[in-house]
RNA sequence: GCCCCCGUAGCUCAGCUGGAUAGAGCAGCGGAUUUCUAAUCCGCCGGUCGCAGGUUCGAAUCCUGCCGGGGGUGCCA
């Protein structure tokens, strides 16, 4: 491209300033450096650095002459208006208003406002989604999908190497039992008309079936809750579908067979919603695609005593109370652990990774836990492994987790048809109220349109998911989620719809404001404040990173909301007082729509420029 | 039994590597606008941050115990 970034951390630009201000007044200043944060009222400045109470003690001075000292050490030049010392020893940084101003000016230019790509990049592996292929995509998938798919986006803006790979679930007990569901059970003409569908009623049909056998090996007492009829016929029907499986791992060519007629079909579904929700991969690498490997994994791992036959497995011990991951079962079936190894080898000998990334349910914890410390002691010592935990999606009828199997009410192509209907529902009604008004309404085609109910839907649906902190739980209410009010993806598009208005209607090319930026003015307390909140887009990404959580985001981009319509309601832009204001003023209002659409972007939420 | 997570306003939740009077949204109440698309904005109301101790100049945040809820716990993933 040519140009240069103009990078604009505030953040860590005082940082710096204080941990050289600190040197030779502490041994280490870098976690003393690490206490500037952003002031909690605008009252006491832009940012404030807290360090010198802490090292009150460590210098043995009181904090306000520690502050003062610090002060005094700070570079004398243009970067603050004001530095004062406050309360029991805080120092408190304002910026000077016309330096907000230039660098507005500045990030202006090219396309990452204001955001450089990492110094060293990184290497990341991050394994999200992972559908059951034997059954639809329910409302379970969706935050590892969600929060995957912007996980990957967000880093790889921030200038990293992203692999993302759709780890399928395609080669377990479950196609054991859609293989013997399909050989006993299959309904021809609902195959013909609806393979997907009917493979589905299938393996629902079989979970059902199997429960009770699984529930008595689990805890022998439960037998008692099953008449002795259906136990019995239940545990025919597991042991059945656990050999249709091992007669797959053997490679059983009938059921090979089988496995490469399911696959294509059960793909063309999941990948119809994937496209709908604009999700990419880089791989799509699932269970099967390792199961060449597994026999090789377990003769290593017992070769370096890292595992052991025990109890008729192959197990790996932990420790006295601690549970036992085990590799392969004492019928020669590997496991989930066994896979997992497997992949941790090839990703790392493929990619060489510096970090792998893990979006799964909280319920897996043990799992990663074990995982992890197993690669470790396999050798794999470089990369950082992250068990990227979030909690369940709730049903808020019940309170508790949406079911997996046992009905169609759940499925996520269903409800995000519900979301974006409703979405749809809600514009039409907003619409006739400004008809009614007599203010004017955009005039859409039908494909238009329905890309519109489409950005608003699927926008509201995801937004919901990554706006919650993702280690809680959450109740998926379609009718709170597409609400026009408060926190969410309808707000956020709305606030660009109505920023991108003002170019409309006064005729201006945004694209001039980019190439060619005017000179900025902030007189107004709410231009100040829109710089400042444009200048704190990289803090928020950078520490939306730093812990993987989109939610970081999203907060940042309703407080850059709220903070423009503040500019919005107190700033005229159009008829500004005069030429230059106007130039300025369009110009922060062009960041602020950049800044919302490439934070929406980064969460996988379109923007669009009318509605 | 053992291990992990959670408990913040009526409701849904942020904030948690300690920092100034604990923040939003919704709901409720009261206002604004001859508009740059009102899917808006402003104000008010509302909190023993589960309870009790401890560490600290300072605790929603760290430590211990208790209560309440959820999850996991060797051959499913």
């Amino acid at each position: 491209m040519g140009y240069s970034v103009h990078s604009m951390n505030l953040l860590t630009l005082l940082q710096d300033r204080i941990r050289l201000a600190l040197t030779g007044l502490v041994d280490d200043p870098t976690p003393y450096a690490a206490m500037v944060k952003a002031a909690n009222d605008a009252k006491f400045g832009d940012y404030q650095a807290n360090c010198a109470m802490s090292l009150s003690k460590v210098l043995g001075k009181k904090p306000p002459e520690v502050a003062k000292e610090i002060v005094a050490r700070l570079p004398q030049d243009d970067l603050f208006e004001k530095v004062e010392i406050a309360g029991p020893g805080f120092i408190n940084l304002r910026f000077r208003t016309e330096w907000l101003a230039a660098q507005m000016q500045a990030i202006a230019k090219g396309g990452r406002l204001g955001i450089a790509p990492a110094a060293t990049p990184k290497t990341f592996v991050i394994d999200f989604s992972g559908p059951n292929v034997a059954k639809p995509l329910h409302v379970g998938h969706l935050r590892s999908t969600v929060i995957g798919d912007s996980l990957c986006r967000l880093l790889r803006f921030l200038g990293h190497q992203v692999i993302g790979d759709n780890h399928l679930g395609d080669w377990g007990l479950q196609f054991g039992m859609l293989l013997h569901g399909y050989k006993h059970h299959r309904d021809e003409a609902a195959l013909q008309a609806d393979a997907v569908r009917e493979l589905a009623r299938v393996y629902v049909m079989l979970r059902k079936k199997v429960k009770p056998a699984e529930d008595v090996e689990d805890e022998p007492a439960n037998a008692k809750n099953y008449p002795p009829e259906e136990l019995a016929e239940s545990q025919a029907v597991l042991a059945a579908c656990r050999q249709e499986t091992s007669k797959l791992h053997a490679g059983d060519p009938e059921n090979l067979q089988l496995w490469k007629q399911f696959m294509p079909w059960a793909m063309a579904e999941i990948e119809a919603i994937y496209r709908r929700l604009d999700i990419h991969f880089d791989q799509t690498l699932g269970e099967s695609f390792y199961h060449s490997m597994l026999a090789e994994v377990v003769r290593d791992l017992k070769a370096k005593g890292i595992a052991e036959d025990s109890r008729g497995a192959v197990a790996i011990l932990f420790g006295e109370n601690e549970p036992a991951a085990i590799i392969q079962s004492s019928h020669g079936a590997y496991t989930y652990t066994t896979t997992d190894l497997a992949t941790i080898r090839y990703r790392v000998e493929t990619w060489n990774p510096d970090v792998l990334l893990y979006v799964v349910d909280f319920r897996q914890a043990l799992h990663f836990k074990n995982l992890f410390i197993v690669a470790r002691r396999w050798g794999y010592d470089r990369p950082e492994f992250h068990h990227v935990s979030f909690g369940s999606v709730l049903d808020p009828k019940t309170g508790k987790p949406f079911k997996t199997s046992g009905g169609g009410v759940a499925e996520l192509e269903q409800l995000i048809s519900e979301a974006v209907q409703h979405a749809a529902k809600m514009y039409e009604q907003i619409c006739r109220e400004r008809r009614e008004r007599g203010d004017e309404v955009p005039e859409f085609s039908p494909e238009e349109l329905k890309q519109v109910h489409e950005a608003v839907g699927i926008g509201a649906v995801k937004y919901a998911d990554l706006s919650q902190n993702r280690e809680s739980d959450y109740g998926f209410s379609v009718e709170k989620m597409t609400s026009l009010e408060g926190n969410t993806a309808t707000y956020m598009q709305y606030a660009y719809v109505r920023n991108r208005g003002i170019f409309r209607k006064g005729d201006e090319n945004s694209d001039l404001y980019r190439t060619h930026p005017p000179q900025v003015y902030l007189e107004q307390p709410q231009e100040r404040a829109l710089a400042l909140q444009l200048l704190r887009f990289e803090e928020a990404l950078q520490a939306a990173a730093a812990d993987y959580r989109p939610n970081v985001i999203t907060a940042y981009l309703w407080d850059l909301a709220k903070t423009y319509s503040g500019f919005f309601q107190n700033c005229p832009v159009l008829k500004a007082e005069t030429p230059a204001l106007r130039q300025s003023r369009l110009l922060l209002c062009d960041l602020t729509a950049r800044t919302i659409q490439k934070g929406l972007e980064l969460l996988g939420i379109r923007t669009i420029e009318r509605m």
